[in-house]
RNA sequence: GUGGCCGUAGCUCAAUGGUAGAGUCCCGGAUUGUGAUUCCGGUUGUUGCGAGUUCGAGUCUCGUCGGUCACCCCA
């Protein structure tokens, strides 16, 4: 590649979002903000970078993301040790023990803005993406956990959004977990021939995603496995059975896959995921669960917590396939202008109109009258208005009607801010 | 990180190893002041980059970079 000359690119696997797919984004992130807004959450904002330490304790050392996926380097300036945020949660958690919001009672928060994850990119899958997480501080009992997931129940149509299920599992708690994690590895390892290298190397450090294995022999061994449900008491049980009877409830149906881990440590007792079968591999549009012992695991008084992430690109593909882009904004008029002192008389027009709120675009650029038309027509503006030397010499404006065969009507210089209201409303009808 | 497919004009795509093209977009004109329809004309390229084979490479080979999809993992 030539060095001068050669044209920059964005990053792999981060990607410019061009003004045709804005107005998707924006409608798509209006919808959500007040959706959450709606059922009592409140806005948070963290920094995109945090010390490594947080991710590394919060998402647990063996798990893929802390493993290979982070983007961490020593700063250059004072040697401190800093990684761009892969996900939310610890950051919301460590900037609610930061803060001690907790101290007058529970809290319901949301937040949103990109991650940043070292993967090789494909559909769904990138290494900016953007989350909208939700999380819910300080209580224990099942009730928000079902709230949590009844919400993005209601969200989906709100979207426009169909064929998205719902997956279910209870992981338990820790102690739970690690009784089974010691049986769990007794039975892999009593059958170590028959795992390949990927498990092997698994069952140490992560033995409950060998489980997941896709590779049929490994799948063999898993299926005669001990069951994580085995190891689970009557608390985990209740708190599960608790979600159960409120999703019942709502009437939001699930299906139990005892196979569903997440790739963070933190979760116990309640984990879930939103999928979609209609965007390739990446299918997976919300996740989430509760983590209970993270306030304490990052040093703060113990206290639950319990939340999901929602993929943005992913959300807003599928809004795109379920054509509920929204239409494209159209200002109310076009201003355009040609021959001698019309410039300056179109210029002060354009900001009076805009003064009294409306939207007026000023042809930018020159060009022949025709050209100038034309972009009028292509902004798809209402209304064109026309200053040429004969406007200005009597004092007047052409009002011309772009949705239309083409009425156009002159219009007193002074009238027009008072009249424009009426025009306008005329032509949209 | 591994693998399949693909890189030609801003965009969508052509071009039996033999002079790089079309549509669209943009600009100008037909209408010296009127868009969306019509007609005419015009601009647009180190064929991703670098080597190799060949009289000759957009085309074949190798490398490299990028894109894409999948594995893996997850939002």
């Amino acid at each position: 590649m030539k060095s001068e000359s050669a044209a920059l690119r964005a990053i792999r696997g981060m990607n410019d979002v061009l003004p045709a797919d804005m107005a998707l984004w924006r409608s798509f992130g209006a919808i959500v903000e007040a959706w959450l807004e709606r059922w009592g959450y409140r806005a948070i904002r963290m920094p995109l970078v945090e010390n490594s330490a947080l991710f590394r304790r919060a998402i647990g050392e063996a798990t893929d993301i802390v493993e290979k996926e982070m983007y961490s380097w020593r700063d250059a300036l004072n040697a401190e040790e800093l990684t761009l945020r892969p996900e939310g949660t610890a950051s919301c958690v460590r900037a609610a023990i930061e803060h001690s919001l907790l101290y007058d009672g529970p809290k319901r928060l949301w937040y949103g803005g990109p991650m940043y994850r070292h993967e090789r990119p494909q559909k769904g899958r990138y290494r900016e993406f953007y989350q909208y997480g939700a999380e819910v501080f300080g209580c224990p009992g099942p009730d928000v956990d079902a709230e949590l997931i009844v919400m993005c129940a209601r969200l989906w149509p709100e979207l426009g959004l169909k064929g998205i299920r719902l997956e279910l599992n209870n992981i338990g708690s820790a102690d739970e977990r690690s009784w089974h994690r010691a049986d769990l590895v007794k039975h892999l390892e009593a059958h170590e021939g028959k795992l390949d290298a990927d498990a092997k190397r698994r069952m140490h450090s992560n033995p409950l995603r060998v489980l997941d294995s896709k590779n049929p022999m490994v799948r063999e061994v898993a299926a005669q496995a001990p069951p994580l449900a085995g190891y689970l008491g009557e608390v985990s049980l209740a708190h599960f059975e608790g979600l159960k009877q409120l999703l019942s409830a709502a009437g939001v149906e699930f299906t139990l896959n005892p196979r569903l881990v997440r790739g963070l440590d933190y979760y116990n007792l309640t984990v879930f995921e939103w999928i979609t079968d209609a965007l390739g591999a990446q299918g997976t549009v919300c996740g989430g669960g509760r983590y209970d012992g993270l306030f304490a695991q990052l040093g703060g008084k113990p206290a639950p917590g319990v939340g999901f992430a929602m993929g943005c690109e992913r959300l807003v593909a599928l809004m795109k396939d379920c054509g509920s882009a929204p239409a494209a904004p159209r200002p109310d008029a076009y201003v355009l202008y040609q021959g001698e002192g019309t410039l300056e008389y179109a210029f002060t027009l354009a900001d009076a109109l805009r003064g009294a709120g409306h939207s007026v675009v000023m042809n930018a650029g020159g060009g022949s009258f025709k050209s100038q038309m034309k972009r009028a027509d292509a902004s798809g503006a209402w209304l064109a208005l026309i200053v040429g030397e004969d406007e200005v010499r009597a004092g007047e404006i052409s009002v011309k009607n772009l949705r239309s065969a083409g009425e156009q009507q002159r219009i007193g210089r002074g009238r027009v801010a008072g009249e424009f209201a009426a025009i306008l409303q005329k032509v949209k009808a």
